[in-house]
DNA sequence: CTCTGTGAACTCTTTCACAGCA
DNA sequence: TGCTGTGAAAGAGTTCACAGAG
């Protein structure tokens, strides 16, 4: 009896967009007591009004028929789905231009997410300091990442370097990857591997692109 | 008979993994002649092999049985279907780290996308060279959008001026944006957008870890 | 009367499993 | 015998549509 009352199992399709509702409710700001209708979260946050409801409902958000939904509890209810209680360190390997520009995002640290350790193996750039954050070479990452329980690490390494990385990564202990690397990199079950490809993200444009193009006439709009 | 053989829908979630495809048969090099079999490709594309044979066969891409794909002429598949057959002028919005450290990645060029214009508003980029490419100013898109036949857009600027830059795009004549403001922009129909948001994927991955951490006990693999 | 919460229908995607060609 | 190509089954995710709370 009443054991379960939010089923355990929240889609991965809703984790993803529960970032977003984060962010469009941190934007609507709101005084004290604001409140927000599915239908205005839906707009700022670009999806249906449905879907907003279906996906606030896996974790039994009580919104108030009629009214809408608490914006404070709201927040509140889906940091902690995300687990955005508390900081999260962060590693960064590869301290080229990408992985510069991402240690000086400020929207990480806005996030929850804390710069704990900046890696490279180039003498030119260990001992420098990026983002307030001095650079380490690789081979002190164990170390670091004990030491600032550090369980999220960020490979924005050239593709060569990424698989190493990797395994130094979960080697040291490093449960979770964000990979900017232009490749797959395979890990040992358990660990969890997200990638971003910028180049990827282009030519998925470029194939709509091009068939607009080609599918002359068809109306785009 | 025979009329239509390719289908002419090719699914969103095939068309996403057509780069990784691509990617991954590139780095298979290959002699002239070589051949790679649907399981092989799934390996180092890091998916399962019926889903590999399920892509190819929208664009019906001819493996032989028994044997495999013609690895040249797959990539030549791919590659049209991408619209990867020309070269894409690109421009980037937006020169603070992000934006330089795109300016700066070599993986968009040799996938087919130049950088022919960078812009920014401010006095102290304006002017500057980044990555070869000499900094316009925003107000300067339309006519370099014009010369240069630019139909990708890349917003790179902080989340406040997302929307106005969106905006000037679509005025200039640019039909796909690629957004890494974390920001919902809205546009016309017909204008297609993706976007990525780096601090999204780390809350995802933040998500995921979590749970790892409160399902005491359960196996993580 | 408004807006949530949610079964049910529908659509999209993945996976299975096997016929058939080389 | 090995591997592709593909229907059909299974599984996810989305949208509909409406009962019912405030």
């Amino acid at each position: 009896m009443a054991g379960t009352p939010p089923p355990q199992t929240i889609p991965e399709a809703t984790v993803a967009r529960l970032p977003i509702y984060l962010r469009s409710l941190q934007e609507f700001a709101a005084d004290e007591n604001a409140t927000i209708s599915s239908g205005r979260l839906a707009e700022l946050a670009g999806v249906n009004a449905a879907k907003v409801r279906k996906d606030l409902s896996y974790f039994g958000s009580y919104g108030t028929r009629g009214v809408g939904y608490d914006v404070r509890q709201l927040v509140v209810e889906i940091r902690r789905e995300l687990g955005l209680t508390h900081d999260w360190p962060t590693a960064i390997v590869g301290m080229g231009n990408l992985g510069r520009a991402l240690a000086n995002y400020a929207g990480f640290s806005e996030r929850g997410f804390s710069i704990a350790a900046l890696l490279d193996t180039s003498d030119d750039k260990v001992g420098t300091v990026m983002g307030g954050t001095k650079v380490s070479h690789l081979d002190d990452m164990e170390g670091l990442v004990e030491r600032h329980s550090i369980s999220i690490g960020i490979i924005a390494t050239p593709a060569i370097a990424a698989q190493d990385v990797a395994e130094r990564m979960v080697g040291a202990g490093i449960e979770s990857i964000l990979n900017f690397a232009p490749t797959v990199i395979s890990v040992p079950e358990g660990i969890l591997v997200r990638k971003v490809d910028l180049a990827v993200e282009l030519q998925i444009l470029s194939f709509y692109q091009e068939r607009r193009a080609t599918d002359a006439g068809s109306a785009a709009g």
